[in-house]
RNA sequence: GGAGGGAUGCCCGAGUGGCUAAAGGGGACGGGCUGUAAACCCGUUGGCUAUGCCUACGUUGGUUCGAAUCCAACUCCCUCCA
């Protein structure tokens, strides 16, 4: 722990989300004396963010709180051209209109976190691509090329790493970091963004940034990362059976993003608790320090403060109840995830595996076979062991089939027409 | 341009003519234990209109009764030389 004057610093690096920072003291002068503006850069290859993006929108949540200026850059351009990180093959450039697209309904997540507007300390959001797709190859590289070291740049982990395993590393890839510093510069020009904030993978490109700025407008900027989140288990964030925990609620539904911070590992409830919610240290400390059976309060405590930032408090408290009254009432609740099925397909009969793989819960009829004769289907919590067993309108209680594979997930099916 | 190495199921990775829907590991799913946790134990893990059929070992064609395995061409990747 450093003592930090500014409130922006000091409550990041109370809760836990600081991991390096380019300079700590000119950055703590800066936010206690200006009101500042600072940025994290987000690509959009997919319709929603996931919670592998949540703590850096937390940090611009927290930097708007503290009285500073967020910056949501939108990757239009990068995305364009296709981020060829990671082994695969060149994945699929999406179209213009995609992402546009995929940009309004990011966008509509930040609106949960962020106040957007005009004002000095309202939130804005931009597209790279703004800049990006005007530049001038010759020029770009006479202007700004000259600045960066390949000795240097070649010296970065994420460029070490990838030479020292001999995996390759295309000259495509190398130029992200110069766009994504170029970024850095442009919005210091535009909007006189000083600071640039992302996971620790983020580091060398956030360093290239400033250097750049710093040799081209003599500018002093800074930078700030946070660990890559992990669970105490080792396992990386936000993936669950059923893929990325999204955070767009038509992607994932509120029940599901709640039951993914209920099922936290022991181990991380302090330390997701500071992260992810931001109820007081105190209460924190409270439900932290408990024991055995009595963690699942204060797991539930940070599924609920997690969702209601993310959902709104109205979903997040019908989620807990919904939760509540499915584990340990019994399962009677009407408020779990539901599929529409066809009136008419209940009078003739609906296969049983059929049914899974239509709620959802099973891949295939295959699969499905294979969760009944592993005893882990169950109708309207009755285990079920015939896959030829047919549903029909009598299945129906209380206006929907409860259908369950395994303890955890249930999907009501509604009859409708 | 030359020489060599490689491409296997969700991922890693064995297999080098039939016993291979393809070892092993990881992951995932189900069951057990528990606290809707972790760890651990057990099972499952291509699809289908299912005692059979179809698809699958980079692509296309060939040899063979029979190919992931042999041959040819092609594509992509890696290493070294120029």
């Amino acid at each position: 722990m450093t003592d930090f004057k500014s409130e922006f610093l000091s409550s990041l690096d109370a809760r836990g989300f600081i991991a390096q920072c380019t300079d700590n003291d000119g950055l703590d002068a800066e936010a206690s004396e200006t009101v500042m503006t600072g940025y994290i850069g987000y690509d959009c290859t997919a319709p929603s963010l996931h919670v592998g993006n949540l703590i850096s929108i937390l940090m611009l949540r927290r930097l708007q709180q503290t009285g500073h200026r967020p910056i949501v850059v939108i990757g239009g351009g990068t995305t364009k051209v296709g981020d060829p990180s990671g082994k695969d093959e060149s994945r699929q450039v999406l179209s213009d209109a995609q992402i546009a697209e995929n940009k309004q309904t990011i966008r509509a997540t930040f609106e949960r976190f962020l106040t957007f507007g005009d004002g000095p300390q309202d939130a804005i959001l931009v597209d790279n691509d703004d800049w990006l797709s005007e530049l001038d190859y010759i020029a770009f590289l006479r202007d700004y090329g000259r600045h960066f070291s390949i000795n240097r740049m070649l010296n970065f982990d994420s460029v070490k790493l990838r030479l020292d395993r001999e995996q390759p590393l295309s000259f495509l890839e190398f130029n992200y970091m110069i766009l994504q510093a170029y970024d850095f510069l442009e919005l210091h020009r535009r909007y006189n963004c000083v600071l640039q904030m992302g996971g620790s993978d983020q580091w060398g490109n956030i360093v290239n940034g400033i250097e750049l700025a710093r040799r081209t407008d003599q500018a002093a900027l800074f930078g700030l990362t946070t660990n890559l989140l992990t669970t105490s288990s080792g396992a990386k964030m936000g993936k669950t059976a059923q893929g990325a925990v999204w955070l767009n609620a038509d992607m994932l539904p509120v029940y599901d993003y709640w039951q993914f911070w209920r099922n936290t590992e022991d181990g991380d409830i302090g330390r997701f608790l500071r992260l992810f919610t931001e109820l007081p240290e105190t209460e924190i400390t409270r439900l932290a320090k408990l024991e055995g059976a009595e963690l699942n309060d204060a797991k539930k405590a940070l599924a609920t403060e997690a969702t209601a930032m993310c959902h709104g408090r109205d979903a997040a408290q019908k989620a807990e109840a919904t939760a509540r009254e499915t584990f340990e009432g019994g399962g009677k609740s009407a408020d779990l995830p539901s599929v529409a099925l066809d009136a008419g397909q209940l009078n003739t009969g609906i296969g049983l595996l059929e049914a899974f793989v239509l709620a959802g819960l099973a891949g295939s009829n295959s699969e499905a076979r294979r969760l009944v004769q592993g005893g882990g289907a169950r109708i309207n919590d009755a285990a079920q062991n015939d896959i030829t067993r047919m549903l029909t309108q009598s299945d129906i209680k209380d206006g929907f089939i409860k259908l369950s594979a395994g303890k955890k997930r249930h999907v009501l099916l509604v009859a409708e027409g």
